[in-house]
DNA sequence: TTGAAAGCGCTAACAA
DNA sequence: TTGTTAGCGCTTTCAA
């Protein structure tokens, strides 16, 4: 910056009111100033700004433990990083290292101005001190009650609502649902729905069909052999999230049953492989990296209005009808 | 600093000596300095550090453009940030934001100590310009001859040799290459283990089925309607990446034709989709996430040694026998 | 073993 | 419209 000033024949805070926009330059320092800036190729250094100005411009993306950085949130990652670049921030990607509430490295170091917290493993506690410390937040797939944070859910009631009342349109009235833990708030969500759009078309909730599992193929798997190894079983199968509807069609394989001829399908989320699989599946689609865009532009009205009322947005879901389902006109 | 200082009746030079573990600093001032820093919760601010030493303890991980941020890199990334971490470090997601050879901003704002390149679609002039700017590197599932620059490939070579010299076991003698860029480091490789493995066989390769393509799945799936629409058509072909093998699924399909059966199938990176395809797709598994903590481990060497002779790391592979090779043996 | 002063590259506040 | 001074929170250098 000195030698930027030198060149102009300027003192460091005109090149520094320069760089920064500010009108009280006259236009022909300006331009030599910015001639100067070009021909010795400056560029501020980004530190110096953070430590004058309290602002790193950095956000974390901060996953929850063990690390969940699937499919899921490399999109969101994605939509988020090329929101903040638009605003000449950047992304720092944290896996967190323990389950406990702990306050993050980059939290404690003051590496970021704020952070995005990915998916409902964030420890409520964590949340708190987050707050505590004044830190600026967003919820991803996720949403709390009590301290009121900005968030970012698909509409987790909707999309289901949407998927269940689909089997039934189809002559569905033995729909089971597979889900993770309902202190989630999706799988609340997604299991709201499918009650409601149960409830509405006159077809009993049988508790029993309606099973809570961990996230992951397996689990779906173990799931779906019992439930669909009775003799009283479902003729459709709704899955809070299509890792889950993996296991399902795997079972359904080793139950020597066809998908969606002796049972139908439906998953939630639309990861990627969800279309190549045989059949291809039936879910619900919700759109990741929308989703890591709004995150970024919530979390920058809390930072420039820490006290406005935190907004909580819902990304619209898509039913996208495949095999699995059984409809008659598939898609994709 | 100032705090702890006054609390443990000392100067801040002292507290910052404790903090850096500088030994010349007597055992009951320091132990007098340390609970001072524990009642106050005192952590050090990142960004004055980082002006004063001029280290950022930041690592951007860049990504080509348009935004290739895939399953493969995804985990990558996981393996990095996890490697970073244990170092104190952070990963910093940049996306490239035009094909050009433009220097990311990160690197203009001189908010990293290095950079791990991902992928072959970075250009050579961007490395060239990182290196002149005396910024560390390492190429990730890239390597280049001319400027020497460290980097971690997978075994490309050794992985496609043994994928080719198994559809040979299986009796196959006319097996396709179907692959993206042979300008890309990985690509020329894997087509070079084909070429190997199929000359040492005796076969001859014939260059009307090898095949150049973009990387997705509907150029596999074109470039496989082509070959295998034909009488002359292969037994066997083989893919330099998962997503053209899915193409080329979808093409056998489309044709009515078996995999196995009529045609075998072998991929490449074993993708978390490959497993699920219908049938299970049979390719060369590569560990992503051990290629982003290798890649890390370079970079520090890098950074602590600028003028070492760089090291090129590769990362064994492992051929992963599924069912879309028509193996009687099929695991997973 | 400890501390005081200067400086990292920038900006806010004030003065000219 | 422009410049000077002080300071962001730390570390380096030098002196005690």
């Amino acid at each position: 910056m000195e030698d930027v000033a030198r060149r102009a024949g300027v003192s460091k805070m005109t090149v520094s009111r320069v760089i920064r926009g500010i009108p009280s330059v006259s236009a022909e320092t300006r331009e030599r100033v910015l001639r100067a800036i070009e021909e010795l190729e400056y560029y501020p250094n980004s530190t110096a700004r953070a430590l004058a100005n309290d602002v790193t411009t950095n956000v974390a993306l901060l996953v929850g433990h063990p690390p969940r950085f699937d499919d899921f949130f490399n999109y969101v990652a994605k939509g988020a990083e090329l929101e903040l670049a638009r605003r000449g921030y950047s992304l720092i990607l944290v896996m967190q290292q323990s389950e406990e509430g702990d306050l993050p490295m980059v939290v404690r170091q003051r590496k970021v101005d704020g952070l995005l917290l990915g998916g409902p493993e964030i420890r409520q506690s964590l949340i708190e001190s987050l707050l505590a410390n004044a830190l600026p937040c967003v919820l991803l797939a996720n949403r709390v009650s009590h301290p009121p944070v900005p968030s970012v859910c698909a509409d987790d009631f909707g999309g289901s609502l949407a998927a269940v009342q689909h089997l039934i349109s189809l002559g569905h009235e033995r729909i089971a649902f597979v889900g993770t833990r309902r202190t989630f708030y999706h799988v609340r969500e997604r299991f709201r729905g499918y009650v409601t759009a149960s409830e509405s078309a006159g077809l009993r909730v049988r508790p029993e069909w309606c099973i809570e599992v961990a996230y992951s193929q397996e689990e779906g798997r173990r799931a779906s052999l019992e439930l669909l190894g009775q003799s009283d079983r479902p003729s459709a199968v709704f899955y809070s999230g299509d890792l889950l509807a993996l296991g399902g069609m795997e079972a359904a394989r080793e139950l020597g049953m066809s998908v969606p001829g002796d049972v139908a399908m439906v998953g939630f989320d639309d990861i990627r492989s969800a279309a190549l699989l045989d059949p291809p599946l039936t879910t619900v689609r919700v759109d990741k990296e929308e989703m890591g865009r709004v995150a970024v532009e919530l979390l920058f009205e809390t930072i420039s209005r820490p006290d406005a009322e935190p907004r909580q947005v819902t990304i619209p879901t898509e039913l996208i009808i495949r095999k699995s389902c059984g409809a008659a006109v598939a898609s994709q």
